[in-house]
DNA sequence: CGATATTTTGCTACCGTTACCAGTGTAACC
DNA sequence: GGTTACACTGGTAACGGTAGCAAAATATCG
């Protein structure tokens, strides 16, 4: 007799009761507005038609409003979970959620068909960007579509937009002063990607000179500034297409196959770093001796491994990322929000193992 | 002229060039439908206007599909990204996701309010429920929901869900049986949470004897199994709320000055493992003459630190979740998929310091 | 040139809720 | 008894789109 099975809605339920969908829909988002009565018998239909409670989708398009947060990771998703500088930001982007009550919707390109489609199906009311490069077309679909924007730590310019993040460029130059101080005059640098095609080699400056569009480019001129500002010349560049302890590996070696004569060699992370470490170690060389190396990012690992690094607060860097974006307002002036960072002095850096006679 | 300024939409912009909502819609959703004139008209209009594209709350309730999954975690989802096994199994589901087009819902409950309002706002069209203890009130939500579910690791009973994990108990049991062959007769167990409401201290049988509700339980019931075919007695358990490495190295302590006799100590997890490898070293223990160490998972650091575990493939985990929940029909039985385990013997264990003189 | 095939475009029902406001019924008060 | 106040409940118009098919426009053909 029932007639033939639909999924069971407000209606449904609203009918086999006799009351309104208005009721119905009151007992579960105002349950104080409707008699405990009433409330139980909805209820009780609810639990035999085997209703779960308003369709989400339905309710968004009416109240819409999502609750939930997007968020843009850089297109080779599992790398955000490789890396434990993002996985930290996760913890405290994912808190700031939960306390807010939002759920948080990571977008997951597949390779390749990056036009942004998972960006404007996504159903959210705002956008975090973590990590992405300005080049990235999906950035461009995010500032397409309404609602407030945060990006962290790249230098993207995004009509209203708020932003946070380390000053990248401070924080390489304060690294690189102190190895300079320290003796170092050749330094070279192992970057995860610098943004565009993915690349790997030497990068010529055609590649470094452009508008900084990543944190790596800001790092690198940081460095660069350090080294020109200390009368110090040229800056070699190893890069590689990802971040991984494995590309850290591959690009010491080809950096030191290039130019032997490196006292130093800054890593753009600490897992770049930690790759660098085993490299290097495989040639035989002594570090901090024969060596400095030197990350960023003060992942928990870096403490254990002793390697000196540039240190800044994952966690609250995901934690503030959520903040600003739900108290943005309609409209409102862009706010930047920049952390603190310390450079952490350990065991793997050291004067280089030739001193400068002049000093 | 231009009516007060309302969010530009289908209608909108169908308005501004006389033609119909469904030739707009047509232009987004299936191209080739629209002849280019049209198509060029469209879209520039629609930049004029600012529009981004078809609503994406609306698309979904009139499509009835939404394109997303939707990730269960435990409870303190900061945990989520500090455990490196999650981190992996995370990577391979989101690169599942990422080949289906399917953007990956994280559902953040705040704490203390976990009556599942998150789950059911969540919009997706199914849910993958990992690490979750069965006594979590959001498993019933989810239960109660339409759409396909996948179960992973944990034990629960859900109806039409599919499973995917290890062999917890068969593997822990070879490990025990592993640990007893080379002497060993007094052993410990440090888990994290068995389920249930959190609790710090020695687990008592009362928790232990309970259905089995987590892999936790489960693990400790394939070592249980193990001690009782060698003839073994009791198997003290010491329960921390959290799975960290402060939680393990607690543990640790706690456990050897309950039981100073214990040779060998089996931790539930690889982060506990080296929580309690820290512990050890710190009470002058010799690492595995004096006391054998084991963990469970075989996260990357683990080979590193020489940690006798057993491996279980979780990017594979991850994966194998995101295809099971996609290749789900309307109604079919409920399928399993176990997981290959290997017992990865490393520096960690070795025979008892005092072999058995039988031996 | 009429007829048929092939593109293009438009019509029109919903999708399942919720916000707003208007009712109705009961209790309290003068 | 007649108001006024209050507590519930109901009506209904959106919210912004999409699918499927009908209609119109254009092209192809003998």
């Amino acid at each position: 007799m029932t007639e033939l099975r639909r999924r069971p809605s407000l209606a449904s339920i609203a009918a086999e009761l006799g009351v309104s969908t208005a009721t119905v829909s009151n007992t579960y988002n105002r349950p104080e507005r409707v008699s405990a009565d009433v409330r139980g018998k909805v209820l009780a239909a609810a639990a035999k038609q085997g209703y779960a409670g308003p369709d989400p989708a339905a309710r968004q398009l009416r109240r819409g409003r999502t609750d939930t947060v997007g968020l843009l990771l850089p297109a080779e998703i599992g790398y955000a979970f490789r890396d434990p500088a993002t996985a930290a930001f996760l913890e405290g982007l994912a808190g700031a959620c939960a306390q807010a009550s939002q759920n948080l919707l990571l977008v997951c390109s597949p390779a390749g068909d990056d036009d942004g489609t998972q960006v404007a199906h996504a159903v959210v009311d705002g956008f975090v960007i973590y990590g992405v490069a300005a080049d990235d077309p999906r950035v461009r679909r995010v500032a397409e579509r309404a609602g407030p924007c945060v990006v962290v730590d790249a230098p993207l310019e995004m009509a209203g937009a708020d932003w946070v993040g380390p000053d990248d460029g401070a924080a390489s130059r304060v690294l690189a002063e102190t190895l300079i101080a320290s003796g170092h005059r050749r330094i070279g640098v192992i970057s995860y990607s610098l943004g565009g095609s993915p690349y790997s080699g030497a990068a010529e400056s055609g590649r470094v000179d452009r508008v900084p569009g990543s944190a790596a480019l800001q790092r690198i001129g940081g460095i660069r500034a350090a080294l020109s500002a200390g009368g110090v010349g040229e800056l070699p560049v190893e890069e590689r297409p990802e971040n991984s302890a494995a590309a850290g590996a591959d690009a010491l070696h080809a950096l030191l196959t290039r130019r032997p004569d490196l006292t130093a060699v800054c890593a753009l992370s600490d897992v770049l770093a930690f790759g660098a470490l085993t490299a290097a170690r495989q040639r035989g060389l002594r570090i901090p001796h024969d060596l400095t190396v030197t990350g960023f990012d003060d992942v928990p690992e870096a403490a254990r491994a002793g390697l000196t690094t540039v240190a800044q607060p994952h966690i609250e860097k995901g934690r503030i990322a959520g903040q600003l974006l739900f108290s943005q307002g309609p409209s409102r002036a862009p706010r930047r929000h920049t952390l603190q960072t310390v450079l952490q002095m350990r065991a793997t850096s050291g004067p280089p193992r030739a001193a400068n006679p002049l000093h």
